[in-house]
DNA sequence: TAAATTTTCAGACAGAATGTTCACTAACTC
DNA sequence: GAGTTAGTGAACATTCTGTCTGAAAATTTA
């Protein structure tokens, strides 16, 4: 038995409507009456399927979570060696497609705590990675990769924000994911044009 | 006429109990009842300090900026000619000093109003200085200075975060402040022990 | 110290939003 | 077409909000 019709029409009304409404006015500024009401959907409705607000938007959240998980998938596997731009640009790449929902999350809204599901996943993924590569390509670490994922993905967060935020591209995937990799590899001196110091 | 000394007494109870509260409950679990219970101040005299919840929020993180900003002043005016990791490390310092509150807004709590204030009171800043000190030495950014600022910024946020959250700091000020800036250097091949590609 | 001013207090109030329940109707699956 | 499941709308108690009292307490000022 297939999911039923009318849930899955009523569920991606009222996802739809959570986004729209907290991209208008703001997470802590929106009712459940008027989530239901955008979706046109009686509020009783909301509360079978949903428990609360927070609830509709931690699990939003968690599918777009998934949704990038499935994409980044074949690309981290292929590149075990070195350190490619590839996972990276499909992150860039899925940020376009769904520009909102990133939006409303780098926004920070819902207290934060969507904004760190998508962190502390994307922490411990890399972290994970780092250790992988050091391990195999026998390098030891100047720094501890924790912090060191914790820069990267600082990094990479702060400007897929500055991205999305713009309401026209300031400029396409590719070039921004390659900056950022520029950057990664050569240090803030090279991409400031200062001449790197001993 | 200097300011009463009951409302400098309340205020301070006032944002004190805020900044317990949020840090063991989260914001949005918390009612100006509580707030004003474990101030020991009547709810009506919340009310005649402060217009709600995120008023109150709000300027204790505002009040909290002030302070940063006043610490950091000697610091940027001395050196405009170099990098130096002294403004960096007042910050670890400052941040060591009022943990809790980092903690609470580095965790975006609030709806990320807070955390978005700082970042962006932070990228205003770290860009104005990139860019004079583009000019200042004649040299020519391989990055624009805006995306060089966020990128910065979003590092060190990001391992500010990570260094509060520990209860005992896993390292001193001194040494994540220094990592951090040889990081932003050298770049992550050198951090990661890679040699540097072409 | 006394008078004048300001702040705090406790309680009451209407309004808004929450989360639950229920009997009824509509839509869907097989 | 029969049987199952989901949506409806209305009602309900509860909680929190923000405002407003008049009286009591603490403070500043003279």
């Amino acid at each position: 038995m297939a999911e039923d019709r009318r849930t899955r029409r009523t569920r991606r009304a009222l996802n739809d409507a959570l986004v729209g409404l907290v991209l208008e006015r703001g997470y802590a500024a929106i009712t459940v009456e008027d989530i239901a009401e955008r979706a046109d959907v009686a509020r009783a409705t909301f509360y079978s399927h949903y428990r609360d607000k927070d609830d509709l938007f931690t699990r939003v959240a968690a599918e777009l979570l998934d949704e990038l998980r499935e994409r980044l998938k074949p690309l981290v596997a292929e590149n075990a060696v070195g350190f490619t731009g590839k996972p990276v640009l499909e992150m860039f790449r899925h940020a376009q497609d769904r520009r909102d929902l990133y939006r409303i999350i780098l926004r920070g809204e819902g207290d934060g705590k969507p904004l760190r599901m998508f962190t502390e996943d994307f922490v411990r993924a890399t972290g994970l990675e780092f250790r992988k590569r050091a391990e195999l390509n026998g390098v030891e670490p100047r720094l501890a990769p924790d912090l060191l994922a914790r820069v990267w993905v600082g990094e990479q967060t702060a400007v897929l924000q500055w991205w999305v935020e713009h309401d026209t591209p300031p400029m396409p995937a590719e070039e921004v994911s390659r900056m950022l990799l520029d950057l990664a590899v050569h240090g803030r001196y090279w991409a400031s044009g200062f001449p790197a110091p001993a």
